[in-house]
DNA sequence: CGAAATCTTGAGTATAATCAAAAACGGTGG
DNA sequence: CCACCGTTTTTGATTATACTCAAGATTTCG
């Protein structure tokens, strides 16, 4: 891990002023916030289970994942962490992990002290609110993943993710039209939805065949976004944007 | 739903407790946090989705859950709802209800305006914290629960969710020993569990058989604990309970 | 006591897992 | 630039967990 101190709260604030206009004073608050950044490569652990740590990780470009290791070895993604988020903002109140958080593509990742996230949200109740709003959407994710696992068949459950995948991508400016990048392999996705890897390339190989999805490397493209949209009953609500860019 | 005022927070301030002693003043106020009781039978939807309600429900006694339907009419039950609980604490902070939350057995429930819960968490920054953890608790079984749907098969599946029942369960005192009431249909624990009623059945047979459970109408009686947990590859440490009658 | 809900049992089926191996891809160094 | 290595993707054959459908037994509750 190769760090360093730099500033660059873009996509964290991006996200807070989607919901409310930042006020002068907040808006320097935040982008005054001491942060250590530093540079991951792909398929490493920032923070793993069962840590206590000081300080919550800002994900500030590239692919991470939140994970759990099952004691019979199998591993569960249950959320993806894209920039802007801040995977691991529960241990702010929570002393223990439960969750590890990798990289899967290289990552810029920025830490912040719990200390400085407490004296924040003392100072400004609205950011405070802020931050427990972007907690409480983590949840809402991990209900719906909880229900895209429970309920539905594999077919859906990939076409289900592609479509939150998009739609989160959308919201921080990393996919125009439905077209993003996407570093995530098929044994990554196997592990998010909890079916095998073999299952996972059967399913997109139907996708492809469908004329769903065209995903190629790290490309996706989404040609039939309506068709997809409804074969994984994806309905953004759950995401709870405010803007409407969810619906498109 | 008949309804009627009776201020009733033990459940609760039991569960705030657990994690800190509560000042004079922080007790006070969370006594006289205007609260209005009903009844509800069971099988009724307490709140819908899609709704955009102004209160918050708690939980005073009786079995509620947590669910989705999905637009091809499954249900998937994303957590179980105990006296203490507040499952709908997220809507004070997003506008929208991505869940239903609907009673399992009949329910005492108190409902606390958005705007009373936001006055006490400007003035008691403590207790601020204390709901948002709560919530952060809340996320924590739900990333749980995906691991169990994603990663077990239906024999641990069941075994780790009535392991977290009877936790869950112990630590507000509604459990002795290992046993307690869990008023817990079959078709219920499949809705939770993602598979279907007749597997479940045939599950909870198997549990009998191999000596890991009794159950008999509402009784749940756990005779092989140190099984049971292993079996269903139960660590509580996602409960995030502070003392350390998780481990027991 | 009777109706409705819940639980139980059986037989046949399907989705997805497992096992195994080959092909394609991506990055690295000579 | 190409050869090489590890990773990822692909394909095939077999198996298993869990589903579906259907009907009967039991429990619960009014």
């Amino acid at each position: 891990m190769h760090t360093s101190f730099r500033p660059d709260y873009n996509p964290l604030i991006r996200k807070l002023e989607s919901v409310f206009a930042l006020t002068d004073d907040e808006r320097q608050a935040l982008e005054t916030l001491p942060m250590q950044v530093a540079v991951v490569k792909d398929n490493q652990d920032i923070v793993r289970e069962g840590d206590r740590p000081t300080r919550s990780c800002l994900i500030l470009s590239g692919f991470a994942c939140t994970y759990k290791i099952t004691a019979g070895g199998r591993r569960q993604i249950v959320a993806f962490a894209l920039a802007g988020d801040i995977p691991d903002l529960q241990s702010l109140h929570l002393t223990v992990l439960d969750i590890s958080i990798g990289t899967i593509s290289p990552c810029r990742v920025g830490f912040i002290t719990h200390e400085a996230l407490r004296e924040i949200c003392l100072g400004y109740p609205r950011l405070a609110a802020a931050f427990w709003r972007e907690t409480l959407i983590d949840a809402a994710i991990f209900r719906e993943w909880v229900t895209n696992v429970g309920q539905r068949e594999a077919y859906q459950r990939m076409a289900h993710v592609l479509c939150e995948l998009l739609v989160r991508l959308r919201a921080v400016g990393l996919a125009e039209d439905h077209i993003c990048e996407l570093p995530i392999t098929q044994g990554e996705f196997a592990d998010a939805l909890g079916v095998t890897p073999v299952h996972v390339n059967r399913v997109l190989q139907q996708m492809r065949a469908d004329g769903l999805i065209e995903l190629k490397g790290d490309r996706l493209n989404i040609p039939d976004w309506d068709k997809l949209k409804r074969m994984g009953e994806f309905d953004p609500t759950y995401l709870h944007l405010e803007s409407d860019q969810a619906a498109a």
